[in-house]
This record gives structure tokens, sequence and C-alpha cells, in this order.
DNA sequence: AATAATTTGTACGTATGTATG
DNA sequence: ACATACATACGTACAAATTAT
């Protein structure tokens, strides 16, 4: 492939370092699709010697716009250039995962990963309402829309309350259908707590990230319409495809 | 110093990388204590020959550990343990910087960075709910809290609706107090829109933060009581040192 | 099906630059 | 000016994963 709008120029001993100015170069020339048009990037010896520079100062540069989401490197493949588009993932008193992404995408799906009955930590049994050490459902799921990993949550529900939640949801594929079970027809978003931060070595195999991919951490309590909790849930999505939407109808 | 507490053991061609053993090892040991309980780790050559590693080695190891927030690196000086206390900051209808983050901190304040007018981009436009090309004033703002940057802020206002804007914000350093200028005893957030990304280079300078950082980035609308937007602003929370807090109240 | 070639990942060595104290 | 400590850059070699032969 012919990348004739890729100029390399690195300039030596200018206070800048040079994989600092090929990640720029790079991000640019990406952005304009004078480089990986397909999709898919040369390889490091080539850019290396296209930039004059050793292969591990171009590996920096890589390794740089990996962090920023711009780049994706397979081991024995190649390097590929991500795709950006981010699903928009809302908040609001009535936040249900299903219909939160309905419309914007053709195939979804939640699956359960595993489930456990085990005592409340100090936290959830807090959340819950519930005294401390009391028995819990934990359940490990995994959403994805159009065959890509988007959230990974755990949940915790009142053991006594819920018995047999999960086989319910490993049915259904849905929280709000396995509250319908156990007579909850509505319920509503209490609290979130957002934060980011990196993903661990968990989430990379979960929701299939690069090293260094950032995850949103969204920790939130459903109650019932009597506002009695009856869901803690810490949901991982990964930042770069999904943003949350805070809708405030005041 | 003595750090009895850490006993390094790295194992070769055990299919994990030599500085992800390193790096989990450190983790943990800054944790428990066992090192850098002063806040400040040994030179770089010291580990690596505690681990039995080269020195390039090591750094990979520390590189990732400067990724999750764990360590802060600083030329000349040493490597540092970074503290995790993050603050909270609650969006809703009522949101405002300055009393969400009362009670959590002794001292605040916001700084104007630079103001300017000129013609409104497209996005901002739609969002102020202006024609296109109409002037708008735009505020760069920083904000800190017990010294630290907390938030970077770039907002945007009608330029005929709000003249001279920026000189009452210069004076008053609150948002609300230049409201009440122009008549607008109360607002209200329409919306927030919340992703996560690495900062860019100009983040990582006015919120001093390290490379690889993460920011929460909330694009929000602010509307009178009458529902009329009257604020377009974009807020780059530094994520190791902010949580957001999303109150539904139904 | 097995092997070779390609491509990214890890590790060490060495040298020099830059910021701090 | 000097020593210390982190940052950048080049070189070399081999490992691991994937793809092509």
């Amino acid at each position: 492939m012919i990348e004739a709008g890729l100029k390399p120029s690195v300039t030596r001993k200018s206070g800048v370092a040079l994989w600092r100015q090929i990640a720029d170069q790079m991000r640019q020339a990406i952005g304009s699709g004078a480089l990986g048009a397909d999709g898919r990037l040369p390889p490091e010896f080539t850019l290396s010697q296209r930039f004059g520079v050793n292969r591990h100062t171009l590996r920096s540069a890589i390794a740089a716009l990996v962090q920023e989401g711009v780049l994706r490197a397979e081991q024995g493949r190649g390097t590929f250039v991500e795709s950006r588009k981010r699903l928009s993932y809302p908040i609001s008193a009535r936040t249900r995962f299903s219909t939160g992404l309905r419309d914007q995408t053709r195939d979804r799906r939640s699956v359960l990963l595993a489930d456990a009955v085990e005592p409340a930590g100090e936290r959830v049994a807090e959340a819950l309402g519930l005294a401390a050490g009391s028995n819990v459902i934990r359940l490990e799921t995994l959403s994805e829309a159009d065959g890509r990993p988007v959230s990974r949550a755990t949940s915790w529900f009142d053991a006594k309350r819920f018995a047999g939640f999960a086989r319910h949801y490993a049915k259904t594929g849905s929280i709000t259908a396995s509250f319908q079970k156990f007579g909850i027809d509505d319920y509503f978003r209490h609290s979130t707590l957002v934060s980011a931060r990196h993903a661990d070595a968990a989430d990379l195999t979960d929701l299939k990230l690069s090293p260094g991919a950032i995850v949103l951490v969204a920790i939130a309590v459903n109650v019932d319409p009597k506002g009695k909790p009856i869901q803690f849930a810490e949901t991982r999505f990964a930042a770069d495809r999904v943003e949350l939407t805070v809708s405030t109808e005041a």
C-alpha cells in the first residue's frame, strides 16, 4: 500500500522526546487516513526505518497510542487502528441495561458467568440494608452488544428474599424479568457512583481489552417501589466502547 | 530504611513476563506497607538489583504501576507512592461545583485561565440552541481542592445574553454568582454525558497528572428555570482524585 | 500436517540527556 | 560544580503468537 500522506520527520535534541514526536505524527496521520487507512499499520520495523529511529523508539510511540485507545497491538498479527464508536448507556431512575441499549445495536445479550451464595461483606450488607454476615446471592454477568463485550457486572441480592434468582437470570438473561418472578414489576435506580480506573487482569480477559485500557466503574443501588434496596451492583464498562448518559429530569 | 517485608522472587520462563511479576509484587508490597512506607521508593537501580533483573525490566514494572496510579515518578527526584483518596463530586439537577465539594475539603477555589469571544462550533451552537456561527463566550477554568487540581473545564455561553460574563467570573470565581449578575437566581443541570479517556498533553499540565493518567469527562448542559440552555461545558476530572455521584431522585 | 516466515513481546547491555538537590 | 536519579535512545538477541508456504 502506498501511504503518500505520511511524511515522517523527527527532530533530535528539540526538547521533545522522539517517541512523542512520532506518536503525535502517527496520531495525526491516522486521523487523516494517511496511515492505517485499511485499519492496519505497517510492521514496527518498517515504520521505524521510515522515521529513521530504532524499533524500540517506535514501539514507545505505538505503546502511547495503544494507551490512548488509538491503536491495538496483537502479538504475531500486527497493529490495528481502533474504531471509536461508543454506545450510550443511560443512567436514570429507570436504568435498565437491555432497554438502555435498545435501538443502538442490532444484537445484544447478557450471559451469566458465575453465581454463588455467600455471607455479605460490610459494604454489600450496608447497601442492601441487611445484617452483617447475612447470606447474599452474587451474580457475575457479562453483557455484549453486536458481539463485543460492553460491560462486566457483579451484583448482590438478599439470598432470603430472592432464593433461586440466578436460575431465573440464567434462563432469561434479564434482571428485570427475574425480579418479576418475585413479584417486583417495577424498580428504581437509587444512586450511582461513577469512577474510572485502568482495567485489571480480570477486566482485560472478560471485556477483551488491551493492557492499559480504561474501565468506567458504576456502583449502583436499585430499590423496589417501597424504597427498599433489592440490588447492589458494580458494573465495569469498557470506556472506549461506552459513554454514560445521566438524565436529571428535575 | 530497612524493608524486611519485601521478599522479591521472580521466575523466568514461567509464562508471565518478569516486569509483570515484579509489578504484582510491588503493588502488593506497597499495599501492605512493606515497600515505600515513607511514601518514597528506593532508586530504580537498587530495586532492579534486589529483584535480580536489569534496570529496564524494573522500569517496565514501575511504568505499569504509574499507569495504574499506584506510583508517580519524578525525574531527578525519585518515585513516590500516590495517595488514593477521592473526592466525591455530585451530579444532579442542582449540580454546582462549589456546593458539590462543600464539607469535603478545607480549601477550594476556581481560577479563570483564559477567556475569549468566538463563533460557536456546530456542537456548541446546537447545545445552546443558537444559530450556527453565533458568537459565544468561552471560559477556560481550573478548580482546585486543598491545593490539588481537581478539574479543568471549558464552558460556553451566549455572548449576546451574557456579555461580560468572564469579568464577573474572574472576580467571584463562581458560575452561580456570575449568573446572578444576569438575573438568573436558579438553574438546572439538564443532561450530562460521562466518558473516560487518557489525559492528553494539556490535561497533564493543567491537572498536574502523570502521563497515562485517566480523566473523567463530563459534558453537560445547564438550563435556566424556563428550560432555555445557558451553559454548555466539558469538564475533565482527574480520575484518581474524583468520583462522580449521580443522584436520581425519582 | 509440518515448517518456515512474519510480527509483536520481553530482556539485557550501554550510552547519553535532563532535572533535582 | 558535582552527584544522584529518572528519561530517552540505540543495539542485540531470543521468545511467543500468528500467518503463509
